[in-house]
Parts: structure tokens; C-alpha cells; sequence
DNA sequence: CCTACCGATCGGTAGG
DNA sequence: CCTACCGATCGGTAGG
């Protein structure tokens, strides 16, 4: 409901109606509202660390660790589309986590574009502007949630081969 | 205001303080809340619908098209930093316009998706999903407010550049 | 998990 | 553009 609506405008009382219960019965099963966009965002936030801290670990290439990443984020994706949604606008609405889950973000960015640049010294890739790239490949990972809500029926192998081949190798002939 | 805390979370109260006003001063002139996220998304939505009628009847091959439509984009998201930023999530909040503002959107994407498969046929675009092309191409293009305001600094040529080489040519070497 | 209710705050209006 | 204020609705609590 966060996602379809925005986490101001869902009401408890939305919520309510949704589980079929009264309002007032929802802080039996939730310390309040903000507590539940927390888990979710926070939730996310230690899946998207997993996946850095495991791939900056592994002995292989810089490009390799970038598809890795690629199809980590494809993956947390699929698994979790109610709760990616609220990570591009949603965390505004944090109130304590808010700095922590900055943060993440933060780190998960800067490995991301040291990865980047590791590739282009192994002239992997082309030279390129890295905050440009990184924000280029980041973005469209980001919105990859509403997507795939719209075409599920596409297989999941397919769709990792095809959006890493579009974001590293481009769309032209 | 909309854009960093939200469309439902800003309030009337807190515009009304920002432009040094009381809130009920602000009706002199605008006629409601609505009312300013109406104006703010209907012109972009004019101006995208500008961009792309001018590029569909440009005598140009569809891969130029492409290149033409990026850059509109670019300059549309330079020019209106504040109001691109509500496309992504807060157009939810449209009443009376959220229909026509869908309508616009399809078929932006619409035409979006014809240019590509022309070019395909062109041979001068590879075989691709032109649904997920579609999708990560205009994501990134969507998030482009983000990136912009945090990297004024950057030469808009070499954005335009940069960006639509990465969209249509990829990273790699 | 419910009924009953709270103080706070919302978008907006009346009237000057 | 202000003072004064409205009905509606919000997140959440008391008490059972």
C-alpha cells in the first residue's frame, strides 16, 4: 500500500481495512507506522550490504563483480518488489533509521564506482565518467521493481542476460 | 518542497512559511494544493509531448531520433530540475488529471518503442527486448534530476554526450 | 482484537 | 494578506 499510494498518504485505517481488522487492533501486531516502512527499507538495506560485502570478496575480475552485482540487484528485486519500490522516494519518511540507511546507500555506492574504476584500468571498460555510470546503471536497477511487476512472465535468466548485456554492452550493433 | 519531503507530507503550513506568508494567504494565488502539483506536471507533460511529436516528423533515421529524444530529455530535466523530480512517484497524487497524465505518459512510450524497433529493423540497433530497453533507457533518463542536482558542475555538451553513449553504446571496450 | 476516544494537524473558508 | 476558525482526518492510547 506504501507503494501504490505513498507511505503519507496510507492510513492506518487503510492498513485496517486491508488485514479486514480496526485500527487500534493494528498495534497489536506493529509498534507504529513508521516502524514497518523501517523494517522493510532496513530489510533491504542488509540484503543490498550482503551483496556488495560478498562480491568485493570474491577473486575475480572488476567486470565480473559488476555483473555479479548486476544480477545480485535483479535478484533482491524479484524477491522483495513490494519493499524495492520504496527505496527511491519512500526513505525520505525514515525518522531514526534515516541517517543509517543513507549511509548504506553511500557505501554501497562508493564500492560500486571503485569496482568501475578497477575495470577501467584493466581496460575492460572504455574510459568513462564513473559518477555518470554509476548513477546511469544504478537508476535503471533502482526503477527495475515496477518493470517487472508489469512483466513477470518474462524468465528470469532471460532478463539478467538481456539488462546487463544492455547496461555494460549497449544497445547498438 | 514536493520533492524533498513529498507531495502528502508538505503542507500548506510549510509553503505558507517558506514564502513568508500566513496559510490562508497562499489561496490568493493558487486555488488549492492540487492545484500546484496540476500545473507542475501538466507542463512537463506538454513539453515532453512537445519533444517527441517534433522528433517523430523530423526526416531523420529512427537511431538519430533516439539520440534527438535523449538529448530532449536532458535538457527538459536541466531546465525543470524541480518539477521532473515529482515524475517518478508523486503524480499518484493527481485527481482530476491523473488520467490524461497517464494517457500522456503511454503514449510517450509508445512512440518511444516504435523508434526503437524501427532502428532494429534498421540494423542499426542488435536485437534487443524492446520492452526492458524501453524501460532502462527512460528510467535512467527519469532519474537524471537526481544525479543533475548533486553534479551542477558538469559541462551539459559533455553530459549529453557522455549519457547517450552510455545509453545507446554501453560501458565496455 | 474491540469500543471509545485523545490531541494534533490537515486543507481550506469567511470576512474583513 | 491577515485573524479566526471549520469539519475532517490523522497516528496512537486507554481500558477492557
Amino acid at each position: 500500500m506504501f507503494r501504490k499510494r505513498g507511505y503519507t498518504a496510507t492510513t492506518m485505517r487503510d492498513i485496517a481495512r486491508e488485514v479486514g481488522m480496526e485500527p487500534a487492533s493494528l498495534y497489536n501486531h506493529i509498534r507504529s507506522k513508521q516502524d514497518i516502512l523501517e523494517s522493510a527499507l532496513m530489510h533491504l538495506a542488509n540484503l543490498y550490504n550482503d551483496s556488495i560485502q560478498n562480491t568485493i570478496k570474491q577473486n575475480i575480475p572488476p567486470i565480473k563483480k559488476l555483473e555479479q552485482l548486476i544480477i545480485d540487484q535483479i535478484d533482491i528485486t524479484i524477491n522483495n518488489v513490494d519493499a524495492v519500490s520504496l527505496v527511491p522516494s519512500e526513505w525520505v519518511h525514515l525518522e531514526q533509521f534515516k541517517g543509517k540507511f543513507i549511509d548504506r546507500r553511500n557505501e554501497y555506492e562508493s564500492s560500486f564506482k571503485l569496482i568501475l574504476k578497477q575495470a577501467v584500468k584493466d581496460n575492460d571498460l572504455r574510459s568513462l565518467d564513473i559518477e555518470l555510470t554509476t548513477f546511469s546503471i544504478l537508476s535503471t536497477l533502482r526503477y527495475l521493481h515496477s518493470w517487472y511487476s508489469r512483466n513477470k512472465e518474462m524468465d528470469i535468466e532471460n532478463l539478467k542476460n538481456e539488462l546487463s548485456k544492455n547496461l555494460l554492452e549497449g544497445i547498438k550493433n
